[in-house]
DNA sequence: TTGAATTCCTACCATTTTAGTAGTATTATA
DNA sequence: TATAATACTACTAAAATGGTAGGAATTCAA
């Protein structure tokens, strides 16, 4: 139940693009430098950012990565669904529903059914504008 | 951002539990042939509930397992605590806050513990005799 | 008091995931 | 054409996951 270094790099990147959201390109090395990620990690992960159409490209001398939306405009849960995959609690809510021929009478579908509607509700809620805002409401929770 | 399955075990073991809950000690072979789930396996997870107090244990001939409390004074939360370890989405937020150096300036730690807060309320707010009764609240929501 | 049923404990193992590193090809621009 | 950047592919070490196996300890009932 944990959030992966790609996903949680991830959102960094994105941080980081969206407070240079504006200027020119941005290069990975100036992202590594800033984030102390190393580069070629990031190279690696970027792609499925990429894939999702967050990111413009640009290759070459000059080139980098510039957001595709203003950073209002993107939300957390599209970020975290690109660089995990699914962010269903189980995986037998991947994919086509019901694919666990237990589905129909399974006690526990709708437990993490409702997780994910609240998973998803929040993550949705929140853009990368509001993190760079501090908008974000949260309590003291800690384990 | 998956539970694994010694949570979702944990949890149909639980169940399991709570539909025999007044009956004698149920053993973990008749928990294995209901839940199909290899009975070795279920051997190994169950001390993570036992060391949490939510079961009472009985060893030899008709030995076995009951729920140390009613079905409706147990949550989901307590049963994957004690079965994934913490449920925070990073490891940051674990044991001690304020472990990572960073944590004070860091942008991201807000949204962690918004999402964190979300799970846990969702989570302590149902109960085992809610799954049985099928009174949790749920949305259509898959990928 | 012996045998069967059961939990409890420890060790082992194969597979997958995670978190990288490394090298090289490709592209764009100055 | 040199250079600075992304893009792609392959490799790898360590950890987590999802088990299996064997036997010791305990309890009860015949």
């Amino acid at each position: 139940m944990k959030i992966s270094t790609r996903g949680r790099y991830s959102l960094r990147m994105m941080l980081d693009l969206a407070q240079h959201y504006g200027e020119d390109f941005i290069s990975l090395k100036d992202i590594s430098a800033r984030q102390d990620i190393s580069k070629k990690y990031l190279e690696q992960i970027i792609p499925f950012l990429n894939r999702s159409n967050l990111l413009i490209a640009n290759r070459g001398h000059m080139g980098g990565y510039q957001l595709s939306r203003q950073p209002s405009q993107i939300t957390i849960f599209e970020i975290l669904v690109s660089a995990e995959g699914s962010l269903c609690p189980v995986s037998c809510m991947d994919n086509e529903p019901n694919v666990c021929p237990r589905a129909n009478e399974c006690i526990t579908l709708p437990l993490w059914q409702g997780l994910y509607k609240k998973v998803y509700e929040y993550l949705n809620g929140v853009t990368l504008q509001d993190l760079i805002d501090n908008k974000t409401e949260y309590g003291d929770y800690c384990i």
